[in-house]
DNA sequence: TCGTTTTTCTAGAACGATTTAGAAGAACGA
DNA sequence: TCGTTCTTCTAAATCGTTCTAGAAAAACGA
């Protein structure tokens, strides 16, 4: 049982081994008959076909898609946004008969090489919301693997899928300020107040690009309005929770708080039904993404495709007839009861 | 820079390929001097650390965990149960920094060989709701992969971690025949009837052993019962819905409707909606899973430690810490509004 | 000082396939 | 009949590592 390889098989059958591998890679280049007895003792000596790792190592195809996800992996499960992509992505994947690869970038020292992102057989990968400038990206450059980020990159050569996020934060901006709101509490995902307290950032501590561009937008909105950057933690309903409640107790109640992720807003509404906070009226909440729990939860927010951006990307990186390398999905602000008048005083 | 490899960073540093393997692999097999002047030189030189396939092939060992889905990959991530699965499955993987490849099943030819689960480099296996005799499975097992099944085996030597699935339904069973519930309709997911009409199935029809299971504990637990089976499709939102429609536009409607997941219990929702219909009074709806979305529903439901089960899985295959092979989790009959008393006629 | 252990490094053989270039024979056309 | 083209198969090189032994040098204990 132990070791039977394309060899074994060949010795069997009398063949070479370029023959036995051709019978499974180029069935055109052997008679049937021939083909059909070389499957035939394979099956019988229980070869279970050519073995992965060494097919990949001599062609260079390891016929996988890595994706790499912000932090913890498990998080990413969590976020029906995330998983909207994943889905989108899968659905290309599967039209290649390519495999997705979840890669964890966490835990395990990056510059010991000892990581999933080194260590990974990827013929190219699918970025989704890693900071630009994390060291995973650079041993991705450096592996020479093609690569399609979620965000828009600063190099002119980065492929990616994105959306304008200066442009959908303004319009949810242009919704607020039209409602009246000055005083706005911005929740964001931040790895700082991940096991703690909530805490309050600046601009420059919020780390993720996309986020400081939604931040900009809507600032550039509503120029009036005071923003002010709270995070609870990473994305996850609890996060927003936390957050939301930093800012619901303190003394200093905004008019309006927007979530940088629906998931986010979703945790904050949860900390406003128990402290009796109808959205809408006693306070304006919205998103981002328009998941589909938003539209359940009532929640205004600036609906983004995910599921094609996923598409989009797996095109991209397995499709050959698609040359665009740069792509702008659209944005729709989606105006639901959670977002009303502020209120006078 | 095409080409750099470990012998080229060997040559450059003057040291034996060896050496330059053990800077990676093995950092106490060298002086730190040498191994930083290799690191140096490799950086110097565009070297990216050893190549993953060559690797694989030489070390045995891929890094990787496989994952089985039932049918479209695309269709795993529409279903939060299966998504709270692979949460805990990649909790376990991310602490033994191991990647999760996701496998699509279907498309390509299993015979031919050209499929994702020949092709692929992974050290083992986690199957979640493939039907038993599943071509794909025996692949595996030619292929020498250990795997765990979220499903009951036969072979007694096969790893599962899953629910007493008869014992689960009776649990159902036994509340809906409490409530006086004769006429239930089971919506169970099914392939037959995934293009086009919904389908009325023999339990010998319906394919998944789980389901089969399901369905036996039902009837066990309510013996007078008159138990038939409808698919409106695959495990999703619409098949639910389609399902329903077709059984609640028929003369014959049942007093009952239990979907086999949650998911497919939600589209059987909405179905009743649209046809003003209240759970729990004019028709009782149950599922299985409880999904978040299903205590948002009120939805009454057979709850099963889904991430737990992810978790578990996890272990089985990469904790070498973990002896046990076969697990059964517990689960927990959740009753909410969806679920009431047989209308006496 | 001398044998013994430890540290540091190397040579060369795998690992299991695919690929390139080409050989042998059959089939073909004129 | 002879040169040409197909079809069918093969030999040998190669992909880029890691592993098994073991050699050389350094450190050690008595």
């Amino acid at each position: 049982m132990p070791g039977v390889t394309l060899k074994t098989v060949a010795k069997a059958v009398g063949v070479s081994p370029s023959t036995v591998s051709n019978a499974y890679n180029k069935p055109d280049q052997l008679s049937t008959a021939l083909r059909e007895r070389i499957l035939a003792t394979a099956q019988e000596l229980g070869y279970a076909g050519p073995d992965a790792s060494a097919r990949a190592l001599r062609s260079g195809k390891a016929g996988a898609v890595g994706v790499l996800f912000t932090d913890k992996l498990a998080y990413a499960f969590s976020d029906p946004y995330a998983v909207g992509f994943l889905a989108g992505l899968a659905e290309v994947a599967e039209e290649f008969a390519t495999s997705l690869l979840l890669m964890p970038l966490s835990s395990t020292d990056i510059a010991g090489g000892s990581n999933a992102v080194q260590q990974a057989a990827i013929d190219a990968a699918a970025i989704f919301c890693v900071p630009g400038g994390h060291p995973a990206l650079e041993i991705l450059a450096n592996r020479g693997i093609p690569a399609v980020s979620t965000d828009r990159g600063d190099h002119p050569d980065l492929s990616w899928v994105a959306i304008d996020e200066v442009e959908a934060a303004a319009q949810l901006g242009e919704h607020l300020a039209r409602l009246g709101h000055r005083e706005v509490v911005v929740l964001v995902d931040n790895a700082q107040a991940a096991g703690g307290r909530p805490v309050e950032l600046t601009l420059d501590e919020v780390g993720y690009t996309d986020c400081e561009l939604r931040i900009q937008g809507l600032q550039k909105a509503m120029p009036d309005a005071r923003l002010r950057i709270v995070s609870g933690g990473h994305n996850a309903i609890a996060s927003g929770l936390k957050g939301a409640e930093f800012v619901l107790d303190s003394q200093d109640r905004p008019t309006a708080i927007v979530g940088l992720s629906d998931i986010l807003a979703l945790g904050a509404l949860e900390a406003m039904k128990v402290r009796g906070l109808t959205p809408g009226r006693d306070l304006t909440l919205a998103g981002f993404d328009d998941i589909p729990a938003a539209s359940t939860a009532g929640l205004t927010t600036v609906r983004q495709p995910i599921k094609d951006k996923g598409r989009a990307v797996g095109r991209i990186l397995l499709d050959p007839a698609t040359t665009e390398r740069q792509l702008l999905m659209p944005t729709q602000l989606i105006v639901r009861s959670s977002s009303g008048p502020a209120p006078k005083h």
